[in-house]
DNA sequence: CATCAGGGCCCTG
DNA sequence: CAGGGCCCTGAT
């Protein structure tokens, strides 16, 4: 367990539109211990160049006016340099100043769009962990209903993860890969993550003997990138889709469908039971382009969102097996 | 009770 | 390119 008592502030101002609560909080993802969100609220550990860190968030602006309160909890001192590279991560992180205001432009009066960018103007997308952090909440979604996933994640985390206090807020984060390649198969077992057990490993093994750049691929063509991830042992489409997205934010990629994913699109794209999945990513990619994937983050949280608060949709709710 | 598919992926034939 | 196996769970 890590304890951080010191704490620096800083406030930067996010280029607008930069909608906080949508960017920061997708009621789509599983609920898990690695962050604590209210709305305006955020907190979250970061593992960076070998240091944990507590950071929280908080939103004192608008969508057009953005403003956001940093601060850095940390154990024993933080030099100007440090903080600097830590806001830049985060800048990445969460897309503090990307400029999505051509999506808006080309989409704001889209058929089938514009009543969610109306709803979620600046929203972004983003994802607090790295690149290998993602990568092991794709293992757990794998092949598993969210329960399970719930399950694995809160057993794996309390094993092998840093508990991270600060700010009065409990968080973890997840284990160095260094860590998990010692682990032992029999103790992951227990745990009943089943064959990714063998992934667990291989993957931080991979990360620590190979050193998987991040930085590169993040500088990498979407398609370049998608080639180095479905080179990891137990990456394919899907895994590899979550990663481009979320860790790499490439919006400019829809090619893969997962079934459960098809019968939600289907609904929601065409109000039909289930639309073969080469005609939903067609449909996609001919109407939003190099804005797919930022497009369908519009409407599939939308959704999302709205079962969250308490409308019931019964269809949704038949592909949400807990 | 047994069987089976799942918010996939790998390996084999 | 199809199909079986992997781990566990809940649905049938």
């Amino acid at each position: 367990m890590i304890v951080l008592n010191n704490k620096k502030t800083l406030v930067i101002e996010p280029k607008p539109p930069y909608n906080f609560n949508a960017t920061i909080f997708k009621p789509s993802h599983y609920p898990d211990p690695l962050s604590k969100y209210e709305a305006g609220k955020y907190w979250f550990p970061m593992r960076f160049k070998n240091k944990v860190y507590g950071i929280k968030m908080e939103s004192l602006g608008t969508i057009n006016k953005p403003k956001i309160k940093i601060s850095i909890s940390y154990k024993s001192n933080l030099s100007k340099n440090e903080m600097k590279e830590i806001i830049d991560e985060l800048d990445y992180r969460l897309e503090f100043n990307r400029d999505i205001s051509e999506f808006f432009r080309r989409f704001k009066n889209d058929k089938v769009l514009s009543p969610f960018i109306e709803k979620w103007y600046g929203m972004h997308g983003s994802c607090t962990h790295d690149l290998y952090g993602l990568l092991m909440v794709g293992v757990f979604l794998q092949n598993a209903t969210v329960r399970r996933t719930v399950q694995m994640t809160e057993a794996m985390l309390k094993k092998y993860g840093t508990k991270v206090m600060f700010d009065g807020k409990e968080v973890y984060e997840f284990w160095k890969p260094e860590k998990m390649i010692k682990a032992s198969e029999t103790d992951l077992k227990a745990l009943k993550v089943g064959y990714r057990t063998k992934l667990f490993i291989k993957l931080s093994e991979t990360f620590v003997k190979e050193g998987i750049d991040e930085s590169k691929l993040r500088k990498m063509p979407v398609e370049d990138a998608k080639k180095e991830l479905m080179k990891l042992y137990g990456v394919g489409p899907e895994t590899a889709r979550i990663l481009l997205h979320e860790a790499l934010h490439h919006y400019d990629i829809f090619e893969h469908v997962s079934p459960w994913q098809q019968k939600i699109y289907s609904k929601l794209l065409f109000n039909k039971k289930l639309v073969p999945t080469e005609k939903i990513i067609e449909y996609v990619n001919s109407h939003w382009g190099e804005w797919s994937a930022l497009a369908t983050n519009y409407i599939w949280e939308d959704i999302f969102w709205r079962r969250k608060h308490g409308e019931n949709i019964p269809w949704l709710e038949k592909e949400i097996r807990l």
